[in-house]
DNA sequence: CTAATTTACTAAACACTGTTCATAAAATTT
DNA sequence: AAATTTTATGAACAGTGTTTAGTAAATTAG
């Protein structure tokens, strides 16, 4: 029937309402500022209301996940997939790095907060998403081998510490650690660094790291 | 006057007690699940008596940040100092990782929280403890590289990839991603992973990487 | 040994938070 | 037009960090 068509198309769009003023707010005022009763004010409904269309907070906060990982994706979709395996590893690495930076809470609600990957297992629900991401990741570990590279290294651990490298920096430097770490490094080493360059000094060793493990 | 002194050490012994009891309920129950209304009725005074002792929840968790430096610190003091710079280092990562594991709200604190380390530059304060450890680090780097390893490597972004790549680590467990990758992997690669032995296995892929970096 | 003053403490309130539920309004079906 | 289903909400619950005004206790002064 065309009618309940209609209205579960309406049904639909308010869901989604919510989500992108979730996602807005989430994105101007950080996560932990926003709440419920402020998405409600948002989409001019009531706060009771959005329980008619996510179970609880968590519910949203799994939409946004998946959310941010399709944005994560999106700067994946944008490096050049004809350079070489390693060089496409490198690139990865570097729009991991520039998402983490672009938009920083995102990075933290997908890959630091535990409660929407709680609410995942859950649900009992799969990670399509994470899985895709680290499957691209270690199908490029194994051509970085072809070519030469991680001779002897397993690809799946191999993989992960490379995510780890990378997610710990991120991370690091998200939490303000580094920020802190690049202040009192300039005492150490009579290099005055800022937060940036430092971020990039250390991935560009990174880099260096990865190429010595060739042939 | 000795009189003043005993006020003096009984304020500071309430303090302490303060900071006991918030410590105990942060390891029973978690971080988030500790409130100071909690912390108050622990040491049976209200609620309102705490904030004479620290001026706000954030003073608080800046002097459980401390603590749970040099918990760490205390692990770090148990390994054996005689051992090759290199057999030091992969000690130190293994200290390192078994810190986290033990006390993963601890480590969460120091390592993840943005609000201590935003306490720390609001106040501007040194962080000695972090730099401390980071320098501990770093000495050991640059010990490895006359025993051969890391040549050509500059150590101060040597030393941020390797605390990066244990941090990684340490937050991907914790967060719960690790153990949702150790399922989905165990479809890819055909191999049954618990988290635990997926965390050592890439602990140990990482030592291997390490010692590839000599000659 | 009272009286004044300083110090230590707390009850109550404020402005929030996520969440639930009975009730009311709107839309749909009979 | 009446009955029924769907949709939305006001009000409340239990919790959070924090502030303030006022009380009880300890200390000092007379």
């Amino acid at each position: 029937m065309g009618v309940a068509e209609r209205k579960e198309r309406h049904k639909e769009d308010l869901k989604k309402d919510i989500l992108t003023a979730a996602k807005q707010l989430f994105t101007e005022k950080g996560f932990e500022a926003t709440s419920i009763r402020a998405i409600a004010e948002k989409i001019e409904y009531s706060p009771a209301t959005i329980y008619l269309y996510y179970k609880d907070k968590n519910e949203i906060v799994h939409a946004l996940h998946q959310d941010g990982f399709n944005l994560l994706m999106q700067h994946f979709s944008k490096i050049d997939f004809s350079q070489s395996a390693f060089a496409r590893l490198i690139a990865l690495g570097r729009a991991y790095m520039q998402f983490a930076f672009e938009h920083p809470d995102v990075y933290t609600l997908i890959f630091s907060m535990k409660e929407p990957m709680q609410h995942v297992t859950d649900c009992e629900k799969e990670w399509h998403e994470g899985d895709r991401a680290f499957s691209l990741l270690y199908k490029t570990v194994e051509e970085c081998k072809q070519e030469g590279y991680f001779k002897d290294m397993e690809s799946v651990g191999m993989s992960f510490m490379i995510w780890s490298a990378m997610h710990g920096l991120c991370t690091l430097r998200t939490s303000g650690h580094l920020e802190h770490m690049a202040l009192s490094c300039a005492e150490v080493t009579s290099l005055k660094m800022d937060v940036n360059t430092l971020l990039d000094h250390n991935f560009e060793t990174f880099i260096k790291l990865l190429e010595k493990l060739k042939n």
